[in-house]
DNA sequence: TCCCCTTTGAAGGTG
DNA sequence: CACCTTCAAAGGGGA
């Protein structure tokens, strides 16, 4: 397993590192951002090459360097990230889970009560939130839990988080601990929250939060969480229902439960109830209370079977299936949960408000944070890919998918299947010739570790130029938007098939060499900005002169 | 009201 | 194995 540690306290020296990394890259981002926020943005983008070459590189000395220039609010989350760190601390040694081995610890990131995967929306998936628990909790015996599965759950049990949040002060990891961020805060959590024993929201009465509302923790590591396993049993078992919901559909795996391995399965014990392991005889909640990573079809649309979105089906059918299938949303990747922590402190800094230009930001800055910061996130999604495969064994990525499994269906629609599924969906304009001639070879995702299977392995080489790869391979594309998405439909790859057909909106660059990871004005701001990479610094200089009469704004500027 | 946009990463499908 | 496509979150903006 890639632990983050492997390498020897690499992981924990790296956090005690990190912290300052992380303060400093608040720091820049603020000190610059705060300033900008108001700066015209003019003044930031002249700036911004300057800057970009002072941030040629991410070096951790560098923010260490930076690390003094702490910002008068970074002292309530130089507390969270106290917590926080000290729990990386902890789970270097083990896992936070273990429950006995940290007695006094008493703040543990617990999930809102929602299934992060269960995109309902009706919790709100607020997440994951530091619960002041009482250790001697996890003493519950469990036996009582888990004998009868059945037994009927107890309104008290049900999926209401009682936590204590710390909202102001987002650790760069909230993300991890917080699934639904946006949900950030939610307001639904009742402030019973501060108490460790909440009441719940049916019933009104009180309980104590079950260690398995800790479960989204992803810092968990499987092999921690044992010692906690059955403590949580009783909650599970109480509840009468999975926590996550299983599909109706049911999973492929026919046992679910042989699919865990030992790890996992306490991972799974600990973090939900058998249950899971073993689909309830009903579909869907009991209690009906929504699953987090499960989205009313209602919302997401899911993939029926065929290539017709439901969308497009009858009204009667569509809705039948909705009710019947879950939609069990993908876990988060890094990068997911990197922006699920960071959108908010970056919304905060600037005045950018749309999403595209803030998600702009986040990749730039993704891409500038060190191997070991974004070590952490893969480590956190890969654990989030673990604990979703236990909790949806049968669950495919597929299953999500909107299109026509089949690819010959695929090849048939060709371009119209873009539009025969979403009308709306731009009309295929290309802006092809020129746009061959900016890509650049890249990985092909262009991320800094190039999403290592496991985060160790980024980690294991430091000095290893994936960093310098990413970089220096993503083309620094000014021009964006408009052909980055159109090109797709008369790229004719070589895999005419695959390419044309699914040109679909998504915009992955992939898909088409292109125009990968274009770099949009909007991420060009001086404090926003990440290192950028010789290449990036000469296209900068190259166009200059656009950014100066570039509004800030998401770029759409077509290539040239 | 719905979809687009935008990012990176993961998963799955195809050749 | 390489490549391609889709989806995950988020929320302003546009149709």
């Amino acid at each position: 397993m890639p632990q983050l540690n492997g390498g020897g306290g690499d992981d924990l020296g790296a956090n005690d590192e990190m912290i300052p990394f992380k303060d400093e890259g608040e720091q820049e981002e603020k000190i610059s951002e705060n300033v900008s926020a108001e700066r015209d943005l003019d003044d930031v983008k002249s700036s911004l090459v300057n800057e970009s070459e002072n941030n040629s590189s991410s070096s951790d000395s560098e923010h260490a360097e930076r690390r003094p220039q702490t910002r008068p609010d970074s002292e309530s989350y130089e507390k969270t990230r106290e917590y926080f760190s000290e729990a990386l601390r902890r789970q270097q040694d083990g896992g936070f889970f273990k429950s006995p081995h940290y007695p006094g610890y008493p703040f543990l990131m617990i999930p809102d009560l929602t299934n992060p995967y269960l995109s309902n929306g009706s919790l709100s998936p607020g997440a994951r939130t530091y619960l002041h628990m009482k250790w001697p909790l996890l003493d519950v015996p469990s036996s009582a839990g888990i004998k009868d599965s059945r037994s009927p759950t107890p309104g008290h049990l049900s999926n209401k988080v009682p936590v204590v949040q710390h909202g102001h002060h987002v650790h760069p990891l909230t993300p991890l601990i917080t699934y639904s961020n946006n949900e950030h805060f939610s307001p639904g959590t009742p402030p019973s929250h501060l108490s460790p024993e909440i009441l719940d929201p049916k019933t009104g009465i009180p309980r104590t939060p079950h260690p398995s509302e800790l479960s989204p923790y992803y810092p968990l590591s499987p092999g921690a969480v044992g010692s906690i396993a059955h403590p949580l049993s009783w909650f599970m078992q109480h509840q009468g229902q999975p926590m996550y919901s299983i599909p109706p559909g049911g999973f492929r795996h026919p046992y679910p439960a042989l699919a865990m391995n030992a790890s996992m399965s306490s991972l799974v014990s600990s973090r939900f109830s058998p249950h899971m392991v073993t689909p309830p005889p009903h579909s869907l909640h009991q209690t009906g209370i929504p699953h987090p990573a499960i989205v009313s079809p209602a919302i997401k649309q899911e993939p029926s079977g065929d290539n017709i979105s439901p969308s497009m089906k009858s009204p009667v059918p569509a809705k039948k299936e909705e009710d019947k299938k879950p939609h069990i949303k993908k876990p988060l990747n890094a990068f997911m949960l990197y922006m699920k922590e960071m959108r908010a402190k970056v919304v905060a800094e600037c005045t950018l408000k749309e999403s595209a230009a803030i998600n702009q930001i986040l990749g730039r800055r993704w891409h500038s944070l060190s191997r070991e910061e974004q070590a952490k996130y893969y480590e956190l999604a890969r654990k989030e890919r673990q604990l979703h495969s236990q909790l949806y064994p049968g669950w495919s990525a597929r299953d999500n998918y909107v299109r026509t499994p089949s690819h010959s269906q695929q090849v048939q629609t060709c371009f119209s299947t873009v539009y025969f599924l979403s009308a709306s969906k731009k009309q295929c304009v290309q802006y092809l010739p020129s746009e061959k001639m900016c890509d650049s070879p890249t990985s092909s995702h262009g991320s800094m570790l190039d999403s290592p299977a496991t985060p160790s392995a980024a980690l294991a080489s430091p000095a290893a130029p994936a960093a310098t790869h990413s970089e220096q391979a993503q083309p620094l594309s000014l021009t964006t938007k408009p052909e980055g998405r159109m090109h797709h439909h008369f790229s004719l790859p070589g895999k005419a098939s695959g390419s044309t057909s699914s040109s679909s909106s998504s915009s992955q660059p992939s898909s088409t060499p292109i125009l990968t990871r274009p770099i949009p004005f909007t991420s060009l701001h001086p404090s926003m900005l990440s290192p950028p990479s010789p290449f990036h610094q000469a296209a900068l200089h190259s166009h200059h002169s656009l950014f100066q009469s570039q509004p800030l704004s998401l770029v759409t500027k077509p290539t040239e």
